[in-house]
DNA sequence: CCCTCTGTTGACTCGCGGGTCAAACTTTGC
DNA sequence: GCAAAGTTTGACCCGCGAGTCAACAGAGGG
């Protein structure tokens, strides 16, 4: 039987993931040491103990918002990799907006998440590492797609995905304060110049 | 009169520079707020309040850091920038390369101070945002000069710059941990593999 | 209406790290 | 050799934020 059993245990469940929400978001977008569990609590409409009764502690409560953060975007961008339609080209190139467009627009910085990992405690470590090999194999799917498929030609995998991977991820301090429809137009450009890391040349 | 007058102040100057050695290693390894003055007095084999006699605290200490830092390796930038040979590819390449080996030699997490800037004191923030503009300005110059040569190719000024410093400034992450021959070929791929953002396509 | 179980509170402890300062020590100039 | 200036020390203060806990609600259930 999967899922909570009774009315008390539902009701819990519910509110460990408006804890989490709120958590992943914070967490996302200061890193660890700059959120405090006052703010957590206080977005909450609650008091900072409350936390300690469904969390052990922030470590706890870091990691349990970072895997929910992590299997939200890796969820979609898998699905889109799964449901997108065309060349591998076109679909590396609306893989590549969309991880841009969900770490601008909505985890900011969670680009600390896979950037400084140092800062983060070790248990937290392993999810993070975790997460971005999911991502990273999301895009290696395509890549060597497209290089079988001749479509595709690089000078070696590795470097190119970490140079996407770190442009992407990168993306939000630079574009974080454009109005939206710039943001657009720089999305596009970045996906347009990332795909010349795999385009043949002459 | 340019420097220091006397003996006093010539010595005090030389203590100056062996604190912000100290405190730039520091800073640069591992951000703002994960630096403890403690930790930067040890290393000096001195006590934290000492510091206090040449720096007004923390900021003014990391300011002058982030400054001493920011110079020697923009120096280092500009000063290859102007005496490498070649076409503007082979330079570019020369550039990339030695950038990519300062950070991950000598500024192992410098890239904090890149990507993560929201997190430093306002007054730390304008310097950062120079020293990353004077790097951009010496790989945009070898860029717009191939680009005008017709060498190069690019879809976006901007975004390639973007790209290019992202990968660059992330390298320590990934190839921090390798042993010395295989850094070099990391970066030596790494350089190849961002060169495409430059090359002409058929 | 009371009893119990689930949640919540706010006042508390505690360690950490930035910053202060008078006193002690060292160097320098005469 | 001594006074003044320069330098270092270590004990101390203070605020912040994580974590604790006894006391206090509500919501059902009988």
């Amino acid at each position: 039987m999967l899922g909570p059993v009774n009315r008390v245990e539902r009701k819990r469940g519910r509110r460990v993931e408006q804890i989490l929400a709120v958590a992943a978001e914070l967490f996302g977008e200061r890193g660890y040491d700059a959120v405090n569990l006052e703010d957590v609590a206080e977005r909450l409409d609650v008091t900072k103990g409350s936390l300690y009764y469904y969390f052990a502690g922030k470590e706890q409560l870091a990691t349990a918002a970072i895997e929910t953060l992590g299997t939200d975007w890796t969820a979609r961008l898998e699905e889109l990799a799964a449901t997108a339609e065309g060349s591998a080209a076109q679909r590396l190139r609306t893989l590549i907006r969309a991880h841009v467009a969900i770490a601008v627009r909505e985890y900011p910085a969670a680009l600390r998440l896979f950037l400084v990992p140092r800062t983060w405690p070790d248990a937290l470590r392993a999810r993070i590492t975790e997460m971005r090999r999911r991502h990273d194999q999301v895009f290696r799917a395509v890549l060597v797609e497209g290089l079988e498929s001749g479509e595709f030609a690089v000078v070696a995998t590795a470097s190119t995905l970490q140079a996407m991977h770190a442009a992407m991820s990168q993306a939000p301090l630079w574009c974080a304060d454009l109005p939206v429809d710039e943001q657009d137009r720089a999305f596009d450009e970045l996906a347009d110049t990332l795909m010349k890391l795999v385009s043949p040349v002459p």
